[in-house]
DNA sequence: ATTCGCGGCGTACACTTGTCATTGAAGGAG
DNA sequence: CTCCTTCAATGACAAGTGTACGCCGCGAAT
């Protein structure tokens, strides 16, 4: 197995960040970043940088640029940091995160139908 | 607003175990732990330590025994770290949280039906 | 009394994380 | 050519985190 150090909550938004952008470079993951948590422009390339000496991204010079691309999927970085959530906030149940979401954060009708599909799907199989 | 500093990982769920046991000593604590994350129990003493220093529970000393109680309830704290983990991996989307939950974890019939109820709940009002 | 076992309290210590400052090369503006 | 802007590459550093160790005192067992 693939032992690969965990992201720290930072490094999580880069990486998704990085995700939506496919590949880019420093400067484009710094513009990308929602403005409320703006960073020096060499954090955001610390960053990127550590996200790749952990194996979650891979780097190539372009010119004078260097351009990093994700290497991991945001499903496994996703499945591995919520289900250590899960683990340690709710005990291993899922259940309860979900019921705190829909309690909590309130949903469109389109997105309530889009559950109601999916849980549908769920149950038929 | 009363800023509390966050809790890291290993601290979550100490504070978890707590407020399942509603007030405990480090000894009840670190029994209540599950297996496959056991510490020393000094180890958990010093995260009760950083628990109360950081404000989220409160101590007091009951003969030789310190018990500590939960200040903060589970709501809010479950309330700040699902909100940053939102933010910072779904860039502030829950509902692609919940897509995950529901394809990667598999849920009992019983779960479904009440997940269904909950939802007719939401969009009821 | 002496010795155990348990818990409290203080302290430690390496590693990680958040956050930059600096230095230096490379290209474009003038 | 010279200056300004833009990056890359490093180095740094304080605070946070994971994980104890050690000494001390108390009450129970010998």
């Amino acid at each position: 197995m693939t032992e690969r150090p965990t992201l720290s909550r930072a490094e999580l938004e880069i990486a998704r960040v990085l995700w939506s952008l496919g590949e880019a470079g420093v400067r484009a993951v710094h513009d990308a970043l929602p403005d409320r948590r703006q960073h020096d422009f060499t954090t955001v390339q610390t960053y990127l940088r550590r996200l790749e000496s952990k194996g979650y991204v891979s780097s190539r010079l372009e010119g004078r640029v260097r351009i990093y691309k994700p290497k991991i999927k945001p499903r496994t970085v996703i499945r591995d940091t919520v289900e250590e959530l899960v683990d340690r906030l709710f005990a291993g149940e899922s259940l309860p995160l979900m019921k705190h979401l829909l309690e909590e954060r309130p949903l469109s009708d389109a997105e309530i139908a889009e559950l109601r599909q999916l849980l549908d799907e769920q149950s038929a199989k």
